[in-house]
DNA sequence: GACCAGGTAGCAA
DNA sequence: TTGCTACATGGT
């Protein structure tokens, strides 16, 4: 086992507010652990454990991270590697918050989303298993898609021993392919069974991850020949997991927000209007509507 | 029992 | 292209 600590200082660039960014809907690859009464994690912030895929790891097989924030300037880490590196990636510790802030445009109500959610970071989680999170999220509420995606994983994932715990990682493309439609149908996945099954079959030779390289819109139209991929889950996918920062995602949610302070911006389409949202907050409208987003929903 | 939940596919005009 | 509607399931 090996451990660590990276600091998050809260009035800087480099502020984590761990919690905001595992726990407001963004991310389905990591979840809350019941304490521990540890001193990993002594003030009871909360600890969140995710099984990486083997192909994002150094060691090429899955490997368990298991993270938590005794203080808000403190990130704690543990695995059975030097995960630093990875921990990092997956949040993302490298975007300097304040320097995003400033490209975004002056706007009272952005400004305090960004003031009352400091801390919130886009995640960048491995690509196959947000595909099928947000393939899943269609008609779905959080909490529902969070309980698919671990039924998924501990149906059909492999088991990762881990601290005296069995883990289990998110199936790879051909183990998700290679499980019947009633299988998916007992997970509850519902009508969402097929497209699963369908995406999975895709993803064994057009590789999700892959698509990072291309440009936004390269990316965004291959992602819509996954079966159940349309404009808002290919957006999530990019945003989450391809490191395409302008993806603006349009749900129920951030409709309402654009209708109520962005009324400009709303179009004719969902997809005319992200696009508007694209060019009028620029290179980082992910940070804007995931702070928009998040906002809103603490709200209610 | 309706109504809703981080939407999309399939089909008609 | 644009505008419907059905779609599984569980929670209010």
């Amino acid at each position: 086992m090996e451990q660590g600590t990276i600091s998050t200082p809260p009035d800087s660039g480099a502020a984590l507010d761990l919690k905001r960014t595992l726990q407001s809907g963004q991310t389905f690859c990591w979840r809350r652990e019941l304490e521990r009464g540890s001193l990993f994690d002594p003030h009871d912030t909360g600890i969140y454990v995710t099984v990486l895929p083997r192909s994002v790891t150094p060691t090429n097989r899955p490997e368990v991270i298991r993270v938590a924030q005794p203080s808000s300037n403190t990130l704690r880490w543990e695995a059975r590697f030097d995960a630093e590196e990875t921990v990092r990636s997956l949040f993302r510790l490298g975007d300097d918050l304040e320097s995003i802030g400033e490209t975004l445009p002056d706007d009272a109500v952005l400004e305090q989303a960004f003031a009352e959610e400091r801390g919130l970071r886009i995640p960048n989680d491995p690509a196959f298993p947000t595909l099928i999170a947000f393939i899943c999220s269609a008609q779905m509420s959080i909490p529902r898609i969070h309980r698919m995606q671990s039924a998924i994983a501990e149906q059909l994932g492999v088991p990762v021993q881990f601290d005296g715990e069995t883990y289990h990682a998110f199936p790879a493309p051909d183990e998700l392919a290679t499980a019947p439609e009633s299988t998916l149908r007992d997970l509850k996945l519902g009508y969402r069974a097929p497209y699963v099954k369908q995406t999975a079959e895709r993803a064994t030779e057009t590789h999700p991850a892959d698509l990072a390289a291309l440009s936004y819109d390269a990316a965004h139209a291959e992602l819509q020949e996954f079966m159940g991929v349309g404009d808002k889950v290919a957006d999530c996918v990019q945003l989450y997991a391809l490191g395409h920062l302008n993806a603006f995602p349009i749900d129920t949610w951030i409709e309402t927000v654009l209708d109520e302070h962005f009324s400009h911006l709303v179009c004719e389409t969902d997809a005319a209007t992200a696009r508007a949202a694209r060019e009028y907050f620029g290179e980082y409208a992910g940070y804007a509507q995931s702070y928009l987003f998040a906002h809103a929903r603490s709200a209610n």
